[in-house]
DNA sequence: AATAGTATTGCAAATGTTTTCATAAATGCA
DNA sequence: TGCATTTATGAAAACATTTGCAATACTATT
């Protein structure tokens, strides 16, 4: 008998093969110690001499898993994100599932339509970024009863499980060390806080220390810059060409704290001695940096890990209970921050 | 009639709520414009009432598309894969595709796996990242005639469909411009070249302008970096701290030339006046250094937006011819190197 | 009014797999 | 040898959907 079309021998084809029922093939995938050693060698061998590949749709039908997990990132353009994506996925990787991955560019609409999108690929579990989306997204989940993991923030009033820092910690840590440094001339450089709960999180932070310092911030030393090194840069230069510049910068997070110390840089303007810059986030090369950037650790990796895990248990099991995971934020003291 | 446990309605619950067939609810979804506008409206109301979401594990079994996109990426841990990655997403999402995500850490046998863990899944498309894959891959992705990407590499001869830039290119452009500006002491600093056809491709580039050139690279400037600042940033110092310096140094990509800076500024060495740096990629950050990094640019949002537009057509056509689309490097001369 | 054509819908078969149940063969025990 | 177990396998139903075909109702044409 010669073999098929190529590609497409399904589980029948299989089974006339070795000389055995369909029914058998797949209890060699499924149950493999039901069967017969001497049969599971048979069949063993007419799979790979037809190329046979299963059909995971036709298993997801039967109420099996489908071995998919659904992840839905803002953007994985970013050092961060990809840091985050990258052991989130290893971890589920090696209990055997694969990322469906979506990103929807900050937007929480489409976030909704990429949610639905993924629902209908029956994806065994849902990771999201943050705490701050749609109603009707929270919704959606609990209705369907998929198992959801929020990563990047922890809030222990969450409607979801979550495994992330605290945002408003690390803001305040931020500025507590500029605060405890001396300094009363602060400017902050953060983006836009819409639809993005981490940014909101830390600016609070921030502004809840500089408060209880009895400091005030100036409108003008009050920036917004995406997280661009180029925007950032920008922005920055333009406050110190001003020439009306405070001693210390807190940035929202690291990759905008670069841009500040290269406008810096680019204007002469020595750091830390002149301007002590702070970051949050501690990415890669945040510490190769000259000076090294002084900034607020957190730890993305350990967070995409622990999210792949508690996401595996939750697929793993029945029950739908919620589970909070705080990873500790860490300051980092490095050469671009120093007393006034 | 009460609704059915949440998250649980299907085609024939949405039906029966509507009073019609299920193959006219099914119809509504597939051919809109065979099913009366009446009709129509009571189902959407019924799919609404319900919160019905469409199996799609149960279409991709009548040979219908499964509407997912396989990409197989080395790691996504990299401003420069994360780059592509998104922008080839994008791509594709547009059409209305997802994408299934894995890596294998540069492992070519992880990648035959996951490559197979795909196709169970039966992807529409597969994407890949360069061409150096192994011969069961390339074997397995014929045999299922299912379209094929490679992104990232062009090459004439690739046996896969694929877009990207001449590595070959982009290492004697370097090479080149160093050469141009009169250096004869030259240092070498690129990753392992094993399963990276990326790194192997420029590095050959730049030994032919070399060679041609007539220069020799002494062992002790050859040197060895992952694509990691911290360890870039090591080889370079020891390299400095040995006081026998070549007087410009062709970095594998800009990962390994910004740490090579780094070290050049920790060490009190100028750049570009001591140490000329040029480096590959023209990754976002690069222009904004200080000074500028000196680079040949590889239009990576442009690769992966074409090969989305690539993959989309691959998968909409029957014919399966293999198109291959280059796209040109160019030389961006900033700040990092000089005549001597 | 008869005919032909078109629009709308339902029935039933098909898709590739898993699983339940039943059957058959082999084994253990008296 | 006969009976009860255990082991190995197959037949058929089930899963959620799509689609070819047939049936019906409606519209236009003569």
């Amino acid at each position: 008998m010669a073999v098929k079309q190529s590609g497409k021998a399904d589980i029948v084809d299989v089974a006339r093969a070795a000389g055995v029922s369909a029914s058998t093939v797949s209890r060699c995938f499924n149950h493999p110690d039901l069967v017969n050693p001497a049969t599971r060698k048979k069949i063993e061998r007419a799979i790979a001499r037809l190329g046979y590949i299963r059909n995971r749709a036709a298993q997801a039908m039967h109420g099996k898993r489908s071995g998919t997990i659904g992840l839905i990132v803002p953007t994985i353009n970013h050092a961060i994100f990809a840091e985050v994506v990258q052991s989130f996925s290893d971890s589920v990787e090696a209990a055997g599932f694969t990322i469906l991955m979506t990103s929807h560019g900050y937007d929480l609409d489409r976030e909704y339509g990429v949610l639905r999108k993924l629902l209908e690929h029956r994806v065994d579990g849902i990771a999201l970024i943050g705490l701050a989306h749609s109603a009707e997204t929270y919704q959606l989940i609990a209705q369907q009863g998929v198992p959801c993991v929020a990563i990047w923030n922890h809030d222990a009033r969450s409607p979801v499980s979550c495994v992330g820092a605290e945002n408003f910690a690390a803001g305040a840590m931020a500025a507590e060390h500029i605060v405890g440094l001396g300094h009363r001339r602060v400017g902050l450089i953060f983006p836009a806080t819409a639809g993005n709960d981490r940014a909101q999180g830390r600016l609070d932070g921030a502004w809840s220390v500089l408060r209880h310092a009895g400091l005030e911030v100036p409108e003008r030393w009050q920036m917004e810059s995406p997280y661009s090194i180029a925007q950032a840069k920008d922005a920055v230069a333009g406050l110190l060409a001003s020439g009306d510049v405070p001693s210390a910068l807190i940035c929202g997070n690291d990759v905008i704290a670069q841009g500040a110390v290269y406008a810096c840089l680019k204007l002469g303007v020595a750091v830390p001695d002149e301007l002590s810059v702070v970051g949050i986030g501690n990415f890669k090369g945040s510490m190769e940096m000259e000076p090294g950037l002084t900034t607020v650790h957190i730890p993305a990796q350990d967070i995409g890990r622990i999210a792949g895990e508690e996401m595996v248990a939750a697929v793993g099991s029945e029950a739908r209970e919620i589970v909070r995971v705080r990873c500790d934020v860490e300051l980092v003291v490095r050469g671009t921050t120093r007393a006034v």
